[in-house]
DNA sequence: CTCACATATCGATTGGTATCTATATATGAT
DNA sequence: ATCATATATAGATACCAATCGATATGTGAG
């Protein structure tokens, strides 16, 4: 998720290139595990969410998988966050998504 | 892939559900393989292609490699198949990636 | 200062999947 | 009928990612 390779032209409209590809594939693998899903979805629908206040418990997964998830999402760029004492508060970033969206050629 | 859960919900909107985190987890996999996101891209560039013909080649990949990406991508309904002949030709669905897109907000 | 708690890291396990080679199956051409 | 070729399957390997328990680290409260 280092090199930002600028992406991409719809998939549907011109073969893609494999470096293109590469990227894109990334993204789309961030979003290929249900728990992260249901992880992002949370804070987004919430607007933002700290882990231990919010997430933890509704996901049913330990706090290492949650913090593991959420370090996938900020590296991904989906989501961003701020400290605030001893809680971490996250917030979704939906351009990020519409960079996917656009792939898919919407 | 079998049960199809009504998908989905913007994921901006409200908190995903476990059975639909899993239907769009499992579709977003299927696009997170580069090489496989190329292979529809050059299915979907060209409006149709066989595997022999177009594929194997331009992909740097072996054919039962080619062999099974295809039916991944033919089970997920991202493409669609018909035998002629010795070959089998394959196109692309694009509706398939519209649930997507819905999905991810636009 | 000490304690409780929020978060991150470590190490191990496990399941899945992409890939290959080898081989089987199917089908059209000659 | 035979042969060449398109596709599928089988079996093996190798790698990656999700998860957990245990533990470390950081931070505010009292």
């Amino acid at each position: 998720m280092q090199k930002v390779v600028e992406c991409c032209q719809p998939i549907l409209d011109e073969p893609l290139a494999r470096p293109e590809a590469e990227s894109l594939a990334e993204w789309f693998g961030v979003l290929a595990d249900p728990t992260r899903l249901r992880l992002f979805s949370l804070i987004a629908a919430a607007g933002e969410a700290c882990a231990a206040c919010d997430l933890v418990d509704d996901l049913g997964v330990s706090q290492p998988t949650v913090s593991h998830h959420l370090k996938v999402l900020r590296d991904a760029g989906l989501v961003d966050s701020e400290k605030r004492g001893r809680w971490i508060y996250y917030w979704p970033v939906p351009e990020r998504l519409s960079v996917l969206s656009r792939a898919l050629g919407t």
